[in-house]
DNA sequence: GCGTGATGTTGAA
DNA sequence: TCAACCTCACGCC
């Protein structure tokens, strides 16, 4: 389920739920066991998502006599990463027996949270964290993003846009199903060159990633179609499959283009599928 | 039951 | 460019 939107999404819903408990942390899968036993009875203080990146952030001491209810400083950060299958689920008492793939489990008092299968799960310094963020691109759903940070990038390089967008060093949080939804929605070719994109491109193609990013994380799943592409506006049954939201063209191959009817095309890409529709998103020039 | 693929990244060749 | 990693749901015997 991971592109940025979730990131975010799972970070508010672990403020939500933990924020200012001691939780109970364990490893039932065991790879995490000595960091679970170091956190365990701590205060999570806070969550936060950079582009895929999660961190939970522990304060120091399981005894803090002082009932005070100011936040206490960070001292370790859990940096999750959920990869290509990872998952978070979260559950309300009573907590059942964990799965032998948790790796990591929290336990307040009115919620658990289960991790499985993620690519990296760390406990890690500030210093780490920080260093972490500054190997990404700006992340369209932080506030403090900047995106002509990546059209610095972008609009020197050779390589496709397809390819660009991907690329978490040039932006962060961006995965292949935004790539291909942004893309179609602007009428872009994926195979153009980052620098033959004009600059009011790449800001359009900015603000629409904003945009649906944001709509992601509130409604929890990615939906890209225009008001008058909906099922209900065409009358055509909604998409049934794991990934609940309306898409244009993201795993429709062959299938007509919800704009011009032309078959929707795959293609591989750097190790990734690519989909987009020839007839709305020509070659340039 | 087995094989496959998937909203991802890293590190070696 | 390729393999490795982490898990699970699905299709096909």
């Amino acid at each position: 389920m991971p592109e940025g939107h979730t990131i975010h999404r799972l970070a508010a819903d672990h403020r939500e739920r933990f924020r200012g408990e001691r939780l109970e942390v364990s490893s039932p899968q065991g790879r995490f066991a000595e960091s679970a036993a170091l956190l365990d009875g701590r205060t999570l203080e806070t969550a936060e998502a950079v582009g895929k990146h999660l961190f939970l952030g522990f304060s120091g001491s399981r005894d803090s006599s002082g009932s005070t209810t100011e936040p206490a400083p960070v001292a370790d950060w859990v940096h999750i990463h959920l990869g290509l299958f990872g998952r978070l689920d979260f559950g309300v008492p009573p907590v059942p027996e964990p799965a032998d793939t948790v790796r990591l489990r929290l336990v307040g008092s009115g919620a658990y949270a289960d991790l499985r299968g993620p690519t990296r799960c760390a406990l890690v310094t500030d210093a780490e964290k920080r260093a972490a963020g500054d190997r990404l691109g700006p992340d369209p759903l932080r506030g403090d993003a900047d995106g002509s940070r990546a059209w610095e990038r972008l609009s020197r390089s050779r390589t496709s846009i397809a390819a660009l967008l991907l690329d978490q060093k040039v932006l962060a949080g961006v995965g292949n199903v935004y790539r291909a939804e942004v893309l179609f929605r602007h009428g872009v070719d994926p195979y153009r060159a980052g620098r033959t994109l004009r600059r009011h491109e790449w800001d359009a193609l900015w603000a629409d990633l904003v945009d649906l990013m944001r709509i992601g994380v509130r409604e929890n799943r990615i939906d890209t179609v225009r008001p008058e592409h909906t099922p209900e506006a065409m009358g055509r049954p909604p998409r049934v499959d794991d990934h609940g939201g309306e898409v244009y063209v993201y795993r429709r191959t062959g299938l007509p283009c919800l704009v011009c009817s032309t078959p929707v095309r795959t293609a591989e890409l750097g190790a990734r599928n690519l989909f987009w529709c020839p007839r709305c998103q020509p070659p340039a020039g």
